[in-house]
DNA sequence: AATGAATGAGCATTCATTCAT
DNA sequence: GATGAATGAATGCTCATTCAT
């Protein structure tokens, strides 16, 4: 767990810092994580040496998209499971920020070279980790108010929302966010008491999670892309 | 309507054109629709001019297997309407080969590449309709059967499949086939009568997933490849 | 007419586009435009890589040494018509520099790929235009005095020009230096008035030239490549 | 010397060969002799195949059609020396038959594969040398009238012709056509006895113009080409 | 430290030639 | 003998990464 300690940036270096990683998240999401570095370099106003020398190569800064979507993500699950006393509308809140969620969950764990690269990048998972340990309190919390069937656990919830997350929609489109508003709520009903068939297997964990994604046993998640071009 | 009526292939030329098809499948799925063509020559065991002349582009090639893959499934939609008299039961026959339908409504909806090669692909359309007006009549019949939701459409059954599809296990994989048929399983129930909630928007029909998938509304559909990075 | 206003080059990529250029004009001679890019690259002492970045695509390449060669030879017509007084002596010169006029007349009127390179490149056609008033203003003047057949026009001149610049000397052939020489004497000779038989047709002039190039009613000039086989 | 004495073949093995070299003709004019093999195949209606079984490789397709073409050219040059009293009128016919002409003296020497493809072709040259000599012949009886300059040899005209021919105007183009009436009338004009200037350098004979098409001292004569691409 | 020029490995595609049917 | 399928070498072009200014 090596904490790289280096000297604070300059104000000029770290507002380049800021404004690549902005320009790769849109990127990434627009054409996907393999889009052209120049490409990155020129929405970010900055020229490709300086890209390079903030990020040694697409791995690091993929890892430092990855690792910047998490950090807000995480800050906002701690914020909500704090001051929301409801257990259910904490998760609805948090599944919400879906569109956020999307890259930390989605984005990072399709491409192959997306996941390699986040393979070994401690501050991740420890980010990562921390976020999906207050997604499985409040999905407890949820299951023993009687909001959500008890029969699943957070790998479930964690599978279902990466799936239907790859069809965030495209900004602006108004039938696309139709569509995906319709989805996620039909996501939401299949979590209810109500709702529940004798599902197959025993409840998939976050350790189920993690194993799959470094195993790559689902074509759409973790080691390989299942339709990257 | 068979426009093009070439004299068919000779039987080694027949046989190379098979291989390369399912070598191609399973490389799209593997590795995405932009693994190198000569990756695919190989695992054919042909030359990559051979490739070549069979499909004169990446593009005639993606148009091959996806005319492929929906020729079968739409075969079994088919035959699934035709024999089996309970709704319920043909409907989750036919969504559980989603294995298979994978890279139709998948594989092909998901690269700029593949979306582009497809969509002036009459042939491939024909087919697609045909597979879905299955899809819609057997969805119908379940609903006035009550073994479905009323309020939704077929457009919301198929996005919500393409979702879900895009988990797809991985061969052998026993973790993967457990989480997939649990999240599959889940998907199911979120149709049931029972599950409902009250819906946001209204129902999706298939004439809005064709504008979907035409003009990209979602990030994973249609237009844009958000599973390329 | 200035329109893309781009930064001036850096002196080292300057050098470099110079040599490219200078490269590929000889390429371009001996070889022919289908001359590999890199063997290109190769003689100008760069990679492939920085022949791209200068020049997107071969088309481009052809444009630039066409307009490079034209705006010598454009400026050398604007000296010899300043400042020689005689314009029988004025012509003579003029096309005497036909070694250089090689490559813009011929050389870029030949090719299939360097003609539509060229067709939509205002600039040389600009160029072209400029010296080709020149040539016609020279040529009425010599007519005017009686030095130059009355019964051509600078049409003409310009075809029996390409014809005979495509056996232009190679460097340090003697008997190929006098060949040409006499092979361009005999040329000269046929403008005379004493050589006047009647010729058929009627005078033509620059947009019969024009024509003529870019509907290719000459097999070696505009459209086709003859002496591509 | 070596005379082939193959057995001579079936009447449809025959008739493929004509068409193939009567396919390949039109095609190296229009396209250039390095047009794709498939191409001339199709072009003949024959498979591509066949084509190799008669010339198993360009280079000797090459050969063929240049040796018939110098069939043709030599036929005819014997037939006007014979039964044409006056010299100039032979000339002038056998000059005027440069459509025909063309292939032999220009295509042929033109692109590097079929200069090369023709070096070693002895029966290529030989009927090359009494077309040659046939014209060396008229041009003196010509020179003898006082018809032609006497300052030239057959090399001075077998090299302004080369030049002009270049031009040959396209199949069905009025404008072509006329234009190169002219050219050639002025190329004709350029060897009457009145336009003599004083020429540089000595007469040019055959042995000369032998030396630069296997030395290539010109650029568009002989080992390159100036503009194949 | 920022810039953008240079490099070359990598991939798509074409086409000459060989060979199985 | 005819056919056209198979092969792979050659070449255009892109883009990640390094390095001079």
């Amino acid at each position: 767990m090596q904490v790289e300690q280096q000297a604070p940036l300059r104000a000029d270096a770290r507002r380049n810092r800021e404004q690549i990683i902005e320009a790769a998240r849109m990127m990434f999401i627009r054409i996907g994580t393999d889009v052209p570095m120049d490409e990155i370099a020129r929405a970010a106003g900055v020229g490709i040496g300086t890209l390079y020398r903030r990020f040694p190569d697409r791995s690091e800064l993929i890892k430092a998209v990855s690792l910047d979507n998490l950090q807000r993500m995480a800050e906002m699950a701690r914020r909500l499971e704090r001051d929301e006393p409801d257990p259910a509308v904490a998760l609805d809140a948090l599944l919400h920020s879906i569109r956020d969620l999307y890259l930390s969950f989605v984005m990072t764990s399709v491409s192959a070279v997306a996941v390699r690269a986040i393979k070994d990048a401690p501050a991740i998972q420890e980010e990562r980790d921390e976020l999906l340990a207050v997604v499985s309190r409040l999905l407890r919390r949820c299951q023993e108010a009687g909001a959500v069937r008890p029969d699943i656990a957070a790998g479930d919830l964690v599978l279902m929302l990466a799936a239907v997350s790859r069809l965030v929609p495209v900004a602006d489109d108004e039938l696309g966010e139709m569509a995906f508003q319709r989805l996620f709520a039909l996501m939401m009903d299949a979590f209810r008491p109500t709702a529940a068939s004798v599902l197959p297997g025993r409840p998939v964990d976050y350790q189920d999670v993690e194993h799959l994604r470094h195993h790559g046993g689902l074509a759409g998640f973790g080691r390989i892309a299942p339709a990257a071009g």
